[in-house]
DNA sequence: CTGTATCCACATTGATACTG
DNA sequence: CAGTATCAATGTGGATACAG
């Protein structure tokens, strides 16, 4: 297929687009942070354990473009930024909690049926 | 950070496992499809224009590791298969439509704060 | 403290050709 | 028809060093 009939086909349909973002590796995580209050940006940094400078900002920056996440900086140095979520970023939290909350109810039955999966090999 | 480190925090949460599968990029799709009705492996290939052949197996072949697609095969020549959802691939199915349900209203108010921060560049 | 730029290793994906 | 194997291209994430 061309890479203009797969953009149609896949990228436009919004379900997807959103999808596509809860997947993305920090999306998730930032949104179970800052759902719990506004958080500064170094905060997110020891609490997202793992998460890299570079990815933090990029994904931040992704849900601020998006407006799912509002920045507002006390200037000075040093700097300081915090974050919170907007109304829309807590509707979709909402949604993706509901997401979360099947996963934990059924990933037992998951993790069983991978491994009978594995086993009969 | 340790590659075991971030497995911890990251990849043995439940809620993050599901979401980063829901955002594969064909697997929304595949079970929309499935939830529709059982399909050939032909028929799916068709309506998701767009999907390899590699892709489609290798989405469909996680998905019945997890539990959530069975699979029949009818022997023969030429040989003919079937997917369809189980129950556990049903209440997944569930759950994404809560997502997609959020994002078919609210895509409208992403796409303009993203104008908008696109515009105050 | 916060954010950016560069480089690099790795995973993901798709085209192609091939087997039951 | 269904699935597999291989290779090449691309995208993603992270380490590091640097700037405001």
């Amino acid at each position: 297929m061309t890479p203009e009939a797969y953009l149609t086909a896949v990228g436009a349909c919004p379900g997807h687009r959103v999808l596509d973002r809860l997947g993305d590796k920090w999306v998730s995580l930032v949104l179970k942070e800052l759902g719990e209050g506004p958080c500064r940006s170094g905060e997110l940094s020891r609490t997202l354990a793992g998460v890299s400078r570079k990815m933090l900002t990029q994904t931040l920056r992704g849900l601020e473009r998006d407006g799912l996440v509002a920045r507002t900086t006390t200037g000075g140095a040093p700097s300081q930024v915090e974050y919170r979520l907007t109304p829309l970023g807590r509707g979709l939290r909402e949604a993706m909690l509901v997401v979360v909350g099947w996963a934990e109810a059924h990933i037992g039955e998951v993790d069983a049926a991978r491994a009978a999966y594995d086993g009969n090999c």
